[in-house]
DNA sequence: AAGACGGGGCA
DNA sequence: TGCCCAGTCTT
């Protein structure tokens, strides 16, 4: 036979090749797994699949020490899949009640009523029918059919992600889907024979939980903790902490702003913001225009700026004073000023002061008006 | 004060 | 399909 494999559909990019995988990373995990590993949470060895899904489903979002109390709490109350499914919805949530992420609980009794209305109340042992399940991923099917059944699944949880990265030496965010589907393929290709899997799949999460953790990696504290720092793509390449990639910053939105600096004497003028809004009710620079998502508007022309000044009194001149930028919680600030020198004062209203130089410090000024003001006026002050 | 976290729901 | 969200805890 010659004839082509025929393919009815091609990728939309090729598969990244994966990074040469050593052929004892199982080995080491499980071999630290048992001197170093969890032995005795109360979820493992209880050849209950009801107790592992469980306890899998509390450990999605909330660390161990969180869960063991709600865990012990909700085997008292329902001892097993058919108390849980024959519960109260009310029930079921005043018993989750504090541990976050509500849809879990409707989830977990949802999925209790179906593992005993179609399942005979067993959960199901392949991992793509327990992923079928609410609440149940691929990572946690992959976790209860190995804890339960010792079926041979990859997980791909924070932990190991954390682990992979490093160990592997991964660039990108791992909730990038094309990173993510690399680690899957890493998750499967360094899987252990079916025998070792159940220690294997427990010590990969307490490594990632113990050892090779986010802020303080056992390799980077002084101890000769982890078991594959050895052959850690991270650690021979100094990245240990640029590891794994953050998820990228989503943009802030930016706008821009002209200020002026009206100067008379030894005094600068100021205006008092409205109460609502960015710095409310503070005294401010007077804006000329307003903040403007449109960051080329600004500044705005010289000639526009003297218009605007003329409210403040007679203008001598009117120059470029600089730029600075601001950033806040929820946007960034581009402050573009002029110098405006005015001769003669008008008369204002009390949004507005002549304030002396050097008095300035005794006003509420907003943190970035106030830069402005020390760095483009009086550099002395800072 | 901001980020981490697995799965579900929606554009 | 890929992106955002949730609720609590950690850093």
């Amino acid at each position: 036979m010659t004839a082509t494999p025929r393919r009815t559909r091609r990728p939309a990019q090729p598969a990244p090749a994966l990074p040469s995988l050593p052929d004892d990373f199982a080995v080491r995990v499980i071999a630290w797994q048992q001197r170093h590993g969890r032995h005795h949470l109360p979820w493992q060895n209880t050849g209950d699949a009801y107790r592992t899904w469980l306890s899998e489903i509390m450990l999605q979002q909330t660390q161990v020490s969180a869960v063991l109390g709600y865990y012990a709490r909700f085997i008292e109350r329902f001892p097993t899949v058919q108390a849980l499914a024959a519960a109260p919805a009310d029930d079921v949530m005043a018993a989750w009640a504090g541990l976050g992420y509500y849809t879990r609980a409707r989830n977990l009794h949802r999925c209790a009523r179906i593992v005993v209305a179609e399942h005979g109340g067993v959960f199901p042992r392949d991992p793509e029918v327990l992923a079928s399940l609410p609440g149940i991923g691929r990572s946690t099917a992959a976790a209860i059919a190995a804890f339960s059944y010792g079926v041979r699944a990859a997980i791909l949880d924070g932990n190991v992600k954390r682990v992979f990265a490093r160990v592997f030496g991964i660039d990108g965010f791992p909730g990038d889907k094309r990173v993510e589907d690399t680690m899957w393929r890493i998750a499967e290709a360094v899987l252990p024979p079916a025998d070792g899997i159940q220690p294997y799949t427990q010590g990969l999460m307490d490594m990632g939980a113990t050892v090779c953790t986010r802020g303080k990696p056992a390799c980077l504290t002084g101890e000769r903790a982890c078991p594959l720092e050895s052959l850690c793509e991270a650690r021979s390449t100094d990245r240990v902490m640029a590891l794994p990639v953050p998820r990228p910053r989503k943009a802030i939105p930016e706008r821009a702003a002209t200020l002026v600096i009206a100067l008379h004497a030894d005094t600068v003028l100021l205006q008092r913001r409205p109460q609502r809004g960015i710095w409310g009710g503070l005294w401010s620079l007077p804006l000329v225009g307003d903040m403007d998502d449109a960051l080329d508007a600004h500044p705005l022309d010289a000639d526009t700026v003297r218009q605007a000044a003329r409210a403040y009194g007679t203008v001598s001149d009117v120059e470029a004073a600089g730029a600075l930028t601001h950033t806040f919680t929820h946007f960034r600030l581009h402050m573009h000023l002029l110098r405006a020198n005015i001769t003669k004062p008008a008369a204002l209203d009390d949004d507005w002061r002549w304030v002396p130089l050097a008095q300035l410090s005794s006003v509420g000024l907003p943190a970035p008006v106030k830069l402005a003001l020390e760095t483009l006026v009086q550099p002395s002050l800072v």
